[in-house]
DNA sequence: TATGAATGAGCTTTCATTCAT
DNA sequence: CATGAATGAAAGCTCATTCAT
């Protein structure tokens, strides 16, 4: 129906965009390259979306979509202790190592004065991740893992997944099965409450 | 002196492209603003600098630097195991949360398809930290840290470090001498070979 | 139509362009000259032509056109000989001479580093005079002329024309209708077979 | 001495303007190059010539002044009749295809607004061909020439030679011995009295 | 809705010319 | 005489955005 072609354009706009940033940047990707790129008018694209920073904008809410649901892949949330965090873990490290585009446009996004000055920097650790918060939580409480803040026990474990896999992607190491079972056993090692 | 002058000149324009840079993006810094933020013409930039993007190259490298020296204050070489790991450790978050434009520039930099295009990359794991890396690496022979590669050591160290520094920046979060000391000895219990 | 106004707006800014760089040389019709005088926008030259010298490209090969129809003009492929070279000779001559703009960027066009780095040269003897060369080859077979490279027939009459008329334009000479007869027999003699 | 010092300085200076004026084009000829080229400073070339365009000035007079002396080689005046319009024609045709820069440089020059807006227009054949005009004027009173304009003489001989000298140095011609003196000796019946 | 030609401000870069040294 | 750093006015080109169709 209309609808789905609607839908369909809109998706496909981002999609070009996604494609454009994420091998020339920011700065190469101009609006007439995503128009080409998607099979639409430039003109229709100011229909979809604002001006050019609202299309950076909701393409930065799906990707972050995108990138909390793979981190709750495989039923993270109802997985016991400590198979749970193991497996976020690896979901973390899956997902960027296996999405290359996704990838570069958020680090560009994140790293960029964009997201800084539209304070979308919540969404870093708010919104896609209000379950994982609250599993962090419970864990705390449980005592499986030590008192510190959210964001500190989001870069000792899952940060450190992430640019890991920046690093796969980026080609400068390549991690195996077992690899990757000992890091995320380090990264658990380091949450942990101090042993007696 | 006239080489004074000269070598002030060029200070001065990095020094300008440094502060618009992190202030407004790569995007938001046209030569013409580098001039008048360093006192200088436009077109003597080109006299210093091939172009724009030799500009920004240079001042990678100069910034680098900085952090290279940073990273090894203290006389950190020189100190016995673990402490010179754990000083390491607070050079890089100090540096990082006390430069905040260094820090902002650096991530533009590194995370835009500059970084990977000129594959300046290698600066980011070896030139700059040669000693350290040898200081590592003598620590992994010595039983003190596991045997897990280099990049994969940075990240559960000095890069955690390097995340939290940024997110102080952002003011996401404000940490004490207390928490740093106890972040610092988890990154270590992180990367230590694992108990009996 | 549409198609009549795109045609229109490029043919509009072909015409600026030669009349510029007749005018003024290539160095002072920049591409903000050329919009005024074609009365568009400076960015829609650039929907139209790659770049400055793919503009200048575009302008030498219409001009070549009209040269070329020019020159077969009154019928000289179906005029019988020596009628047709004498014709030829005159239409040469005439054009040139009446087309001032089109002679002046033809000489700067062909005597600039553009003509040979882009080897368009070919176009001088080739592909605009196709028709003309086949005959001038009958005419050699014939016995009407010496046998002798093209180039060297070519620049033994037509090309004289054409130096003359530049000569006419340049207002250093002033020729009539008898003085160019005697001068188009000069050349007819020069190509003629040796009388024995 | 000093005398020689500053000649050898400005004929360095006209050197390399030659050079890259004829394989760049008067575009991409800068003042920074020619200093560069000549291996002496920017500045000093404006102790020498008023500006650029003095410069150039400069060397088509210097390149005048050669071709002038390149037509009379061999004694052409001493000659008699007609070997001396037969040598002078090879002479021409020699210098230019001998002298590719001079040639481009020429070429460039007199096809540009340079030339007329300067009106130097008036060397090409005054003053460095004053002694040829007499020869002409001579040859014309004795009745080896036919009476026609110093122009049109010049441009169905000398002309040609030079013409032809262009096609060789593009590479689309290449001249031996006996075909220049056939097109020589064509040139001449073009310029020869009618038989009766 | 949809197109894509058109705009014009803004960018990077070049270069003739000057001038303190 | 000689230098070359410095200037600043253009130049060529890009691109977000608009609008007649």
């Amino acid at each position: 129906m209309t609808t789905t072609t609607v839908t369909d354009k809109r998706r496909a706009i981002l999609r070009a965009t996604l494609d454009l940033v994420a091998e020339h940047g920011f700065h190469h990707a101009p609006v007439a390259a995503v128009a080409r790129g998607s099979g639409v008018s430039a003109g229709i694209i100011y229909h979809y979306f604002e001006d050019k920073d609202d299309l950076i904008r909701a393409l930065y809410r799906e990707v972050k979509g995108e990138v909390a649901a793979a981190f709750l892949a495989g039923d993270v949330l109802a997985l016991p202790w400590p198979a749970n965090i193991f497996r976020l873990w690896r979901n973390a490290f899956e997902f960027h190592a296996g999405h290359p585009k996704e990838t570069a446009f958020l680090e560009q996004y994140e790293s960029s004065p964009y997201a800084t000055a539209w304070d979308d920097g919540h969404l870093r650790m708010n919104e896609d991740t209000a379950a994982l918060i609250d599993l962090i939580g419970r864990g705390m409480e449980a005592g499986h893992i030590a008192p510190m803040p959210m964001e500190v026990l989001y870069e000792l474990t899952v940060g450190v997944a992430v640019r890991l896999a920046k690093r796969q992607i980026a080609g400068t190491i390549e991690l195996d099965e077992v690899q990757l079972n000992r890091i995320a056993a380090a990264c658990y090692r380091a949450v942990s409450p101090d042993s007696p």
